[in-house]
DNA sequence: AACTCGGTCAACCGCTCCCGC
DNA sequence: TGCGGGAGCGGTTGACCGAGT
């Protein structure tokens, strides 16, 4: 048995793209739009496999992207993220309009894990290094509990998530919170993170260069499923607000009426 | 000039999720 | 309801490059 290949290894380039490859690619996505990998390589006269075609148009050919370094502004934006959700470096990437998930990736493990090393910070917990009593639950969305990796509830129903006022249940002495503080110190970003429920909608049913544009991706419905690992029964959407640039939810939560349940 | 070493980042791999049949 | 295939994601690899010796 076992699943079957993605694509005919045999025949496929791998490593470095050139450039005729490049604007083969670019020029039948400007065509045909994004989607359908699989097939797109031997339609575009690719020997690629059809994952690299889109990792290398994702990550690098999108017309969107944001080439240069990383601002201040755009560092301390991760480093909120990541203190709530981990290393969900799409969901990051989604907060952050022409970045991609692994350019971030490369970012977080390049530079801003040793930025938060010389604060003396833990880039993995968020907590003080030199912090001994660790405890299993810490920051609200730590890797290690956060929904988005190993903890996986069979249903949510609506979550919000605000990072300055956080209410999770093992967060409740003062003095952790004082370590949670100490541990922003200079972050004065108004991070809050909301999901909420939204109606089902089908996950890119119809890729198109637009809707997977940072900015598109943001605003369109993440499934419960995508959040949590498939088991769940209803569609959930995340309405990231903060840095006040963004208060108001999304079209889909408008339409909600149920909101705002205090979660973590 | 030659070599080593560490940093960077594009690309690959393997796994999971979701949708359609 | 179960299965297979396509797509997406996160971790890892390795080529490349510049600084240091």
């Amino acid at each position: 048995m076992g699943r079957s290949p993605c694509c005919e290894k045999a025949h496929t380039n791998k490593g470095a793209w050139t450039k005729e490859e490049d604007q083969r690619l670019i020029d039948h996505i400007r065509i045909h739009g994004e989607g359908c990998w699989r097939s797109l390589p031997k339609a575009a006269g690719l020997f690629r496999c059809g994952k690299s075609c889109r990792l290398r148009w994702i990550n690098y050919l999108r017309p969107d992207l944001k080439r240069g370094n990383f601002t201040e502004e755009e560092d301390e934006i991760i480093i909120k993220l990541h203190s709530l959700l981990g290393n969900k470096w799409s969901l990051i990437a989604g907060r952050l309009p022409g970045r991609t998930d692994n350019e971030i990736k490369n970012y977080w493990n390049t530079h801003i894990k040793r930025k938060l090393i010389s604060r003396g910070i833990d880039p993995q917990t968020h907590r003080p290094l030199n912090e001994k009593n660790h405890h299993h639950h810490h920051r609200c969305f730590h890797r290690q509990n956060h929904p988005y990796s190993s903890f996986r509830p069979k249903k949510i129903e609506s979550i919000t998530l605000e990072e300055n006022n956080c209410t999770s249940s093992s967060m409740t002495t003062d003095e952790e919170q004082q370590q949670k503080r100490e541990s922003n110190h200079d972050q004065d970003i108004n991070l809050d993170l909301t999901i909420g429920l939204a109606p089902a909608t089908k996950r890119e049913s119809t890729p198109t260069s637009s809707s997977n544009s940072a900015e598109s991706r943001l605003q369109q419905p993440v499934s419960s499923s995508q959040l949590y690992g498939g088991e769940s029964t209803r569609p959930v959407c995340l309405c990231w607000q903060f840095g006040g640039e963004r208060r108001e939810m999304c079209r889909d939560c408008q339409n909600q009426s149920l909101y705002h349940r205090s979660y973590c």
